[in-house]
DNA sequence: CCTCCCCCCTGCGCGC
DNA sequence: TGCGCGCAGGGGGGAG
């Protein structure tokens, strides 16, 4: 369910519960995620803590130090969610069900629980730095970081005839807008999906830029809101509470001019628009 | 390099 | 109520 806000609101959720915790087993339930869990997480892992939970597009990176006195570099466990995953934090672990795919047991007896029915996630372990990872060396700029900004997008969208929505979500020109923020940043901004990216004018890509910002911070906040329901007990982010402007309401009335909403399909995915607002 | 299209997989909602 | 179909928030990878 995650894009990138509802990522960070996990991040932000685990973090306090499991910085500064040993690990004292993993159990792999069912290794045929994205690529299958490597036996190396089980391996490393062991008597191992959690330094800092970090996040990188939508990927976590859960930074891994030794005892002290061992080799001294770390590793990072990286956990993507795909389309379905989650995660959860247990005081005490409940029994395994459906989609359990992964728990790391930690020296409290925390529990850190993988479920992912669909299994598009990732769960890898990468010795030393991660930076390098094939996964993550070539990505594009955080949205919030000054490397995203309409000068950039200007450069490197021009001669581009992609559609400025395909644009938004190739993660070599911004990380972490999925489909959802896509169509709302969008609208937002008053762009209409379909126009090549090309011939965008800069003016109008810094609108986009913060567009993008707001979309993002926004459902930031609001997943912040009920972050606590989503670690302690059953609940999802709050992010998905949020009302879009947009998104999956084809055929209903814009919030902003009443017009009905339309749709279309761009690279296999859905896009909604208002056909009077973004041109 | 760019663009397009496929696929991995399960669950759910809808129309009949 | 049951069944088949299409669709779902990601993104790597390969073809052209």
């Amino acid at each position: 369910m995650p894009e990138l806000p509802e990522v960070e609101t996990i991040r932000r959720g685990v973090a306090p519960a499991l910085v500064g915790r040993s690990v004292a087993a993993v159990h792999v339930y069912d290794r045929r995620l994205r690529w299958p869990v490597p036996l190396g997480l089980e391996r490393a892992l062991p008597g191992w803590q959690v330094a800092a939970v970090d996040r990188r597009s939508k990927y976590l990176l859960f930074r891994m130090v030794p005892p002290a006195g061992a080799s001294p570099d770390g590793g990072t466990m990286l956990v993507h969610l795909g389309m379905t995953g989650s995660l959860r934090i247990h005081r005490r672990a409940p029994a395994r069900t459906t989609h359990d795919h992964v728990d790391l047991v930690f020296d409290d007896g925390t529990t850190l629980r993988y479920h992912d029915p669909r299994r598009f996630g990732t769960i890898l372990w990468v010795p030393g730095d991660a930076a390098a990872h094939p996964l993550l060396a070539r990505l594009g700029p955080e949205p919030f970081s000054a490397g995203f900004g309409a000068d950039t997008l200007h450069r490197a969208t021009r001669g581009r005839r992609a559609a400025i929505k395909l644009a938004l979500m190739d993660n070599r020109l911004v990380v972490g807008v999925g489909n959802i923020y896509a169509n709302e940043a969008l609208f937002r901004a008053g762009i209409r999906p379909t126009v090549a990216a090309g011939r965008l004018s800069r003016a109008r890509l810094a609108g986009l830029v913060d567009a993008v910002r707001r979309t993002l911070a926004e459902a930031i906040d609001k997943g912040g809101s009920t972050l606590r329901d989503y670690v302690d007990s059953a609940g999802e982010p709050g992010a998905f509470q949020l009302g879009y402007a947009v998104y999956g309401r084809d055929g209903l009335p814009c919030p902003a001019c009443g017009t009905a909403v339309r749709s279309l399909r761009q690279g296999q995915r859905s896009t909604f628009y208002c056909p009077t607002c973004q041109t």
